[in-house]
DNA sequence: CCGGGGTTGTTATACTATAACATAACGAAT
DNA sequence: ATTCGTTATGTTATAGTATAACAACCCCGG
């Protein structure tokens, strides 16, 4: 398991702690399958985490630009792509923008509580809500594989304004 | 309740049915709410219909034009989301493209099911989902709202291949 | 007939993502 | 160390998705 609070992204943390614990644990997984995080996709996955926010391929560009890297956007998608494979992010479809995953180490499809105020996200590992859908699926004889599931609403600090 | 089929989208049925019924139900819908429902919005309504899988904005535009209507992507997008505000049709998101909505009537969030074989699409409303997603959301203090769900996997037509 | 809100036309542009091909870095085998 | 295949990166161009901004139009009630 990772060292970060998956399940109190909307509470108050000190997120240092969760980007070290990402990058260390990170680099632990591409060790163990042989997957090469090069200085690149590091430093992509370091923006990911760094937003308190999922954040779009462009502006992670952006940040490395004013890095003073000259890159274009295949490196970011790249990049992008290589994290998502082996299950480091998470694409958030309805919002174009990605962002780090919480338990990551294997491959899943989260189910994320994303904040229609304050953009923040939680990822959730929600058992009862994937056995519902499976079940839900196999009654229509589908077998389903991926899911994508983005709950918009409310976080705890943003109900009250 | 419209006349469509709609746990049946997987299944062989008559299609034709299936569009002058929506037509019909958005005709009723929208005199109901006094939205207009337009020339150009029944005619955008009429080709997502049209289509067995969910279809993209400018797949639509290509169409009206090859009916010798010279318009450009606004028109689209305005039709869109004029049917997409009264719950005629769902966007899918993780494909960014459009399609009927099965029950229309009230404002939802629908459940579909997206073969990744053959595209087709089913939309499902099934309430152990909803509340297994509205519990598991309230027990982290949020307070869901619209809730995107996309499962991908094989419908039963094209699990054998 | 007039006026105002809603609808459509039109042009330009923003934003998101990939194709295609060249070059460079790496790592295992000789 | 050299070679060679693989993987990663650089670079340019382009595809695909969506909206801004403003003008013209149409419909309907007053
Ligand atoms: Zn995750
Ligand atoms: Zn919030
Ligand atoms: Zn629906
Ligand atoms: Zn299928």
């Amino acid at each position: 398991m990772t060292d970060t609070y998956p399940d109190q992204a909307f509470a108050k943390h000190d997120h240092r702690h969760c980007i070290k614990a990402a990058l260390r644990e990170a680099a632990r997984i591409c060790r163990e399958r042989n997957g090469r995080l090069t200085e690149q996709r590091q430093r992509v996955l370091e923006l990911v985490w760094k937003s308190h926010k999922p954040v779009g391929a462009y502006v992670i560009l952006e940040q490395l630009r004013a890095d003073g890297f000259n890159g274009a956007p295949p490196t970011v998608y790249r990049a992008l792509d290589f994290l998502l494979e082996h299950g480091l992010i998470h694409r958030i479809e309805s919002l174009n923008a990605y962002t780090g995953c919480a338990h990551p180490g294997e491959q899943h499809s989260g189910q994320f509580l994303i904040c229609s105020h304050c953009q923040r996200v939680a990822e959730l590992d929600d058992l009862k809500v994937k056995k519902a859908i499976r079940n839900s699926a196999a009654l229509h004889g589908f077998k389903a594989d991926h899911q994508v599931i983005e709950i918009r609403g409310l976080c705890p600090q943003c109900q009250d304004h």
